[in-house]
DNA sequence: TTCGTTATGTTATAATATAACATTATTTTA
DNA sequence: TAAAATAATGTTATATTATAACATAACGAA
């Protein structure tokens, strides 16, 4: 059971009403490659140097981030890069559902489900920027039911609340 | 009472369960500036002319537009302007909750409904651009809720469904 | 009418993202 | 295996969106 203020996110996360999983601790990004490694074999696609490398970057953050940021680590890395090397992989990472990307801020993180692919919902605190992706009570899916009522097939929803988080509305309060 | 499909916008909208405003047609964009004017006036703030300039500009596009769009429209009517001055008009319009931002596309558009400040849901063609601000039956109010239940306090909801508008969706199963 | 405040003008630049084409690596097919 | 086809990456240039910083002008209050 994952839960929001906890720095974990576990495999048997019931992904039901209510829980939310934060980004994942430097212990699970092995994880999270381990599993996008087996999604791409799966799917005939290559999980090359390059696209392994910036998401085992974007696991590794502590925040969403942004695509200049890659760019810098990748270059840090020794590696020759330039802006399309990133959202190249970026781009891949995006279509396989192992990262999301943040309309609102422009930022990238790791999707804490790559295996059951789905539409979330973000809480980005404006504050301290930490993001919580969470699965709410089926608001995806009344979305989706309203959206029909419009003759709307949705293809992708981007639902970012932005707001105080649980920590700096603390803080602010004093 | 205004519906998906129809062009029209009126002022008894219900604003209830499943309604969906279309951007305005021109006879309307006039009442949209009247009441832009009657509510800066309550609020005691200056509704110069760049920002009615600009929210006129807003509200006759067909659909939600850029920045730059309107810087060029701004100097095509004969106006200086640099970007500045459309962002700081519409950083104003947003503020007062007189334009909405889409952030999947970095587009401005009208608010249907200046009178009641909500947070709406946009539902955005991918084919054509159309854009509908769709008011649900509490879908705002349940992330309301649920993000309560993280503790976390929405300052800004940003909820933009990506997808085939009915008309696309028909031409495309053809 | 002067002073303080708010809005706008103006120049420069930051931040985000893509186009276009060359090169390299991988996979497929003969 | 070699050649051809495809896919990925390298590289340069540039498009698009947005803001910083400071000068000037307009407005509102005293």
């Amino acid at each position: 059971m994952c839960y929001p203020g906890s720095a974990t996110m576990t495999e048997q996360c019931p992904h039901s009403d209510m829980t939310s999983c934060t980004l994942p601790s430097s212990e699970q990004v092995t994880r999270l490659i381990d599993q996008a490694t087996e999604l791409c074999d799966k799917r005939n696609l290559r999980f090359t140097r390059l696209r392994k490398q910036v998401l085992e970057l974007v696991c590794k953050a502590e925040q969403p981030v942004g695509a200049y940021h890659l760019l810098d680590e990748l270059r840090e890395s020794g590696r020759s890069a330039a802006p399309p090397t990133v959202y190249r992989a970026l781009d891949f990472l995006l279509e396989q559902g192992l990262v999301h990307r943040l309309a609102t801020n422009n930022t990238y993180l790791a999707c804490a489900h790559p295996q059951q692919p789905h539409a979330a919902v973000f809480l980005v605190c404006s504050q301290c920027g930490h993001t919580q992706e969470v699965h709410t009570g089926g608001v995806i899916d009344q979305l989706r039911r309203q959206a029909g009522q419009f003759d709307f097939a949705i293809e992708h929803a981007s639902v970012e609340l932005t707001g105080l988080c649980s920590r700096c509305r603390q803080l602010h309060e004093q």
